[in-house]
Parts: C-alpha cells; sequence; structure tokens
DNA sequence: GTTCGTAACGAACGGCGTTCGTAGCGAACG
DNA sequence: CGTTCGCTACGAACGCCGTTCGTTACGAAC
C-alpha cells in the first residue's frame, strides 16, 4: 500500500485486472517461449521472431523472457535444436558393425534435415553463427557418424565429413528459406527468370562466353533435384578422398 | 524567405556552418557508400554496418544514401560484390578448349575465395539471402564455368556444380566468419575445446557411442586442412557424378 | 509473522531502418 | 535575365528493436 503509484497505465486501460494480479496462467517456460518462437517464425519469419511478439504470445512483456533466456540468440539456438527435433533419426548400427543400407539412409537424413530446416523461414541461418550443441543437433551429428562407420570409414575422415555434410545442410537449408521467403507468394518461376533475364541482358558473349551458352542450363531441374545430385556429390566425394590420403 | 523555419537546430549548436552551406565535400556515391560500408565491415563486423554510421563516416545524414540505395541490403549487396572482387580470377580457357591445369585452379580458386570472403567479418551471410548477380558474381560463375568446361564436363553437370560449388564457398565462409568472430581476440582454441569438453561431458558413452569415442578426432585438423579436404570432395564427387546418370 | 529469493513487469534507454517535407543549387528553358 | 525544374542533401520524426533497471507480488523457509 506505501508509496502509492496509483495507476500507471497511460495506454491500455479496456484490461481492468493487471496481469501480475492475475493468478494461474499457465506458467512461463523455456519451452513456452520456444513453442511461441517457433509458431511466429513460421508465421512471419525469423525477423518476426522479436522479444517484444514472443512475449505478446505468451501475454506478458519482453522483460519476462529474460528470466528463461540470456537473449535473443539463446532463444533462437533453442528454437533452431526444437526444429532439428522434427528430423527423424534412422537407429544407428553398434560401433564397429557395417551397415550396408548406410548410404540410402544417409542420403534420405541429409535430404529431410535439409526439407525440415527450410521450411522453417530463416532459422537456418542461426547454425552458421553457432556451432550448435543442443541434444537434438547432437543426435543428428550421432546419426550421421553411425551411419559414415557403416560405410567402413575411418575415423579421422568421418569427422571431416561431419563438418561438411552439416555445412552442407545447414547451407542448402538457408538458400532454401531465402527462395521461398523471396516468392512469398509470388511465382518462384516468375521472379527467378526474371532475375535472370535482367542480369543476363546485359552480359556480353564476349566477356562471359560460358555462361551465355548456358543460359538455358543453368535454369535447369528443380531444386529437389539439384538438392539430390548434390547429396550424390558429397558422398561419392566422401568415398573417394580418404583423409591424409 | 517566405515560410521563415527560422533556425530549427536545438541540439548541437557548436558547428556553425551548415553542412549544406560547404562548398565542396568530395561529392556522394554509391562507390564512396560502398568503400565507407566496407571499412566499417573490416572494422567492426556486419552488425556494426548501419546506415547512421556509414552516413557519420561520410560526414551526412542517413537519410542522404538513399539517394544512392534504395536500402541497407542493396548496400550489403554491393559491399559482397565489391568483397569478391578481390578475388584474383584465372584467365579462362576459350569454349571448347581442355584445360588440363583446370583442377588445381579452380582448387585455389575457391580456397581464396572462401578466405577473401572469410576475412571480411560477416559479409558472406549476406549471399545466403540473394543470389547475387552483381558483376564480379557473374566474373567469379564464368571463371568456375570455364574451369569445369576445361575438365570436359557436360553443361548440365557443370550448372550444377557451379550452384554446388558457390553454396560451398559462401556457407564455409561463413562458418569462417563466425569462427573469427567469436573468438575476437580470445583464444579459438581455448573456447572451441571448452564449448566441446562442455558439451560432450554431458554426453552418455550408452546414448551417443560415436561421438565419445571421436572426441578427440573431432577436434582434430587445422580449419585449413578441413577446407582443402572439402574441396577435394567436392571435385571428386562432381567428376564421379554426372547428372542424370 | 517475518524474511527473502525470485518470477513478473512497466518504463525507459539507446539504437535501428526508413520516410517525409523541405532547403539549396545548378541546369534548362523561356 | 528570370523562372522553373529536378535532384542531392538533410534534419526530424515514426515505429520498431534488444536489453536493463527498479519495483512489485508472492511462495517457501525460517
Amino acid at each position: 500500500m506505501a508509496k502509492s503509484p496509483g495507476e500507471p497505465r497511460p495506454s491500455t486501460p479496456p484490461a481492468p485486472v493487471s496481469r501480475r494480479t492475475r493468478p494461474a496462467k499457465a506458467a512461463l517456460s523455456a519451452d513456452a517461449l520456444v513453442s511461441a518462437a517457433l509458431a511466429i517464425l513460421d508465421a512471419d519469419g525469423l525477423d518476426a521472431v522479436t522479444m517484444r511478439r514472443v512475449a505478446q504470445a505468451l501475454d506478458t512483456g519482453a522483460a519476462s523472457l529474460y528470466v528463461y533466456v540470456a537473449n535473443r540468440d539463446e532463444l533462437l539456438a533453442l528454437v533452431y535444436d526444437r526444429v532439428l527435433g522434427e528430423i527423424p533419426l534412422p537407429a544407428v548400427a553398434a560401433v564397429g558393425e557395417p551397415f550396408p543400407r548406410w548410404r540410402t539412409e544417409l542420403s534420405t537424413l541429409v535430404r529431410t534435415a535439409i526439407t525440415v530446416l527450410g521450411s522453417h523461414r530463416g532459422i537456418a541461418t542461426v547454425a552458421l553463427g553457432d556451432v550448435p550443441t543442443g541434444p537434438n543437433a547432437l543426435a543428428l551429428a550421432e546419426a550421421i557418424l553411425g551411419l559414415l562407420a557403416g560405410a567402413g570409414i575411418d575415423d579421422l575422415t568421418r569427422s571431416l565429413a561431419l563438418d561438411l555434410i552439416n555445412l552442407h545442410i545447414t547451407a542448402a537449408a538457408a538458400e532454401e528459406s531465402a527462395y521461398a521467403a523471396k516468392g512469398a507468394e509470388g511465382h518462384t518461376e516468375e521472379s527467378a527468370v526474371a532475375a535472370m533475364d535482367e542480369a543476363f541482358g546485359r552480359l556480353s558473349a564476349a566477356d562471359y562466353p560460358h555462361l551465355v551458352s548456358m543460359r538455358e542450363t543453368l535454369t535447369a531441374g528443380s531444386g529437389d533435384e539439384r538438392d539430390a545430385w548434390g547429396i550424390e556429390v558429397l558422398l561419392n566425394g566422401i568415398l573417394g578422398t580418404p583423409a591424409r590420403g
């Protein structure tokens, strides 16, 4: 009762009971923050995941979030790991056991990882700045290492291959998100071709002979086909490039 | 004379001559914006490249920049292309001519591209959102296509390979920048190992057998060695994976 | 009954990208 | 020569942002 700050509510009088007064409210938690952030991410993209919007979705103030999360980057890292959890992982063979199905399993694992990460608008870019160490990131790494072990690849090569595959997943997903974001609801095809023509129209065949001659080939193939080819290249390359070879 | 707004300068009277009154001033230009932005980028990183700071470096106001650039993203795209210009490109063989040195040339081209992009703190992430179409980006693409042509690779495969190589360059550079940024002046080695141990300390060998058994191998090798191996994998994989095979 | 740690919160700080209305100024035009 | 016009430049402002601070409420411990 002392202090008597009165009613310092200059903006929104229609809410009669202060949020603080209300009792239950489902209790905040880091998981709840992540869920709210993920919903905003899917709805409006990475830039829309602001502390204020997350707080608003949870019917609280931005300052309250800092009890569960040190800052926005940490929240995004948690969201990233949550998304990684959506990737179905194959059962891992025991250490030392050969696993003949490793190639198809690894191929689909990489492809689904790219698709899952790419479908949550822009979250993949989070991983390019922080080496992720969340539980689901570790589980994914474990699965990849297990499949590579099933191929009989030595430890050093597997270690390098893990990095390379992770890099590829992240980059391919980030690119996919970017394409999806650009299109929004416009035609991906049309705008992409338009941009291409715009850029190519000014090219002289003398200065850029290969680009000009390949103009049509460069836009060929769907994203999925390009993704699939990329994975094949990676796997073939890994098999054919032992470390310290 | 009409209107007579008087002297609406409530904040900084110590500057007697309005910037407007001063005559010469070297004249703004898109190039000047890019140079100023690049200097800030190298000094303080991508986040520090704000419209206000660029304007300040040019001794003007942020609003003035919009005459030469539509928005910050466009400015960053110009900076990105400027940085690409720092990459020395090999002479391109004529279309149809075999070029036996293609492999070493392409390998060093990719490696230097990663190094150059990675050395300008965070600029590589710009390319993950915009397919770059600046002149230097086109020249780089032309060079890569030319070297691949020297290897006798067909058009469709070259097209896919170009995308894959560009993706790898961008991602590897972004990761390199991120590592450099994390370290700042702290020991990269120490902090990386500490983070690893932090994450690995909680791992049970039952749940993560491969990760645990490879704990030491995973941190082996310098960044350069990993980069070099990655390029070999890409090139070997491209050679061994014709499109529509 | 009192103390105390801590979740929750409103307000504020400093900064951001961008827009708006206007001021200056050289060239074009009558 | 006088006027108009287009364009660069600019200060101020808008609506955001992440984060911090000081205070309040409240449950558990004593």
